[in-house]
DNA sequence: GTCTATACTTCGATAGAC
DNA sequence: GTCTATCGAAGTATAGAC
């Protein structure tokens, strides 16, 4: 035991496997992220898979991580922009992103290590949106006891996941008017939507 | 080739089979879900899942179907009850079934048939909604310009499946507020909660 | 540090025995 | 109508060659 080697992190071929399993979780499903299928994909051995992550779950643990510090560092800027709320609805809209949850989601729900990642990363995700939104709120005169702002993050949020994964179903029952009111609320609270 | 056989629909292993395919799927998630270990719950051998169903996808619909339709007509009571919103509310908010809606949407989000099965059945299950949502509104005096119906159901069903899978993820922050707030709302329509 | 030969397990599926 | 013997493909993982 405990004689296994691990390559380097540095490598080009791990960077490689962590991007093609990227595509294959968007693209076809958690369930098709397999060492096979995951190097077919970087036109490399299966076996390198095993040799870069000491098993699959580490893989997926750092096709998350990759995804969600990007995410993070974008929200970072969005968080600064002129029109945070709005941004913030586009950013939590992107196709991408929302396929992206959806199959986290599922995939960590029988798995304590990642879900207990997913958790740490949502929470701070949720965190550093707080103060945007307290203060957008405030601006609005919008008292805690009309809607507190962890309420509305938290509305915003459902909203767009929601029917990210119901659209990704075929779904579209109540989609456009649903969009519509809360961007009616977006423009009562931080004016029309920008152009960018 | 089209020569195989598929066992009885109504035999007692099929109803075993199915059964514990369902508990698997709850338990440990669709990966969970392979012809040896349903056969395993189910205490039968792993080929007569292949009897029983002609793939493991035919198996998977059947399992949505079964709780589908016994979902539905959960809610035909529910609808016909004192309090509609009240009970759908806490129906939706039913672990198992979030747990089972997760399943499902992302075991379908790769695969055409399931998808278009879910869909039919939640756009079902959205329209039944509506003229008990239509009715509420319309007596609490909310017009369709302050909120529509649709966008009240989409909502509603909203916020407690992303509840339901932020807490499966072992996420809280703003949970008890957001919950206060539905059911606060929930109050000025229908009055307090029902202690049923 | 990088990759391959190889082992062993589990998978879905079918053809044929009862 | 019900079940079993069996297959070939695909899955994760390790030990050892370069």
């Amino acid at each position: 035991m405990a004689t296994r080697r691990i390559g380097a992190e540095s490598s080009a071929s791990r960077a490689k496997l962590v991007r093609a399993a990227e595509q294959l979780l968007i693209d076809e499903g958690y369930a098709a992220v397999t060492s096979r299928k995951v190097a077919a994909v970087a036109g490399l051995k299966p076996q390198l898979v095993h040799y870069y992550f000491r098993s699959m779950d580490d893989l997926y643990l750092e096709v998350f991580r990759r995804r969600a510090d990007q995410a993070l560092e974008h929200q970072t800027r969005v968080l600064a922009s002129e029109t945070p709320l709005w941004d913030l609805w586009r950013m939590s809209n992107d196709r991408t992103w929302v396929q992206f949850s959806i199959e986290f989601t599922a995939l960590a729900h029988h798995r304590k290590h990642i879900s207990a990642e997913i958790a740490r990363y949502g929470e701070l995700f949720r965190e550093r949106q707080m103060d945007v939104m307290t203060a957008a709120l405030e601006r609005a005169g919008i008292t805690d006891d009309e809607l507190p702002p962890t309420v509305a993050l938290v509305l915003m949020t459902s909203i767009s996941r929601v029917l990210g994964m119901e659209a990704g179903l075929g779904m579209s029952a109540g989609h456009d008017e649903t969009v519509a009111f809360v961007e009616r609320r977006l423009a009562e609270l931080e004016g029309p939507a920008p152009t960018a």
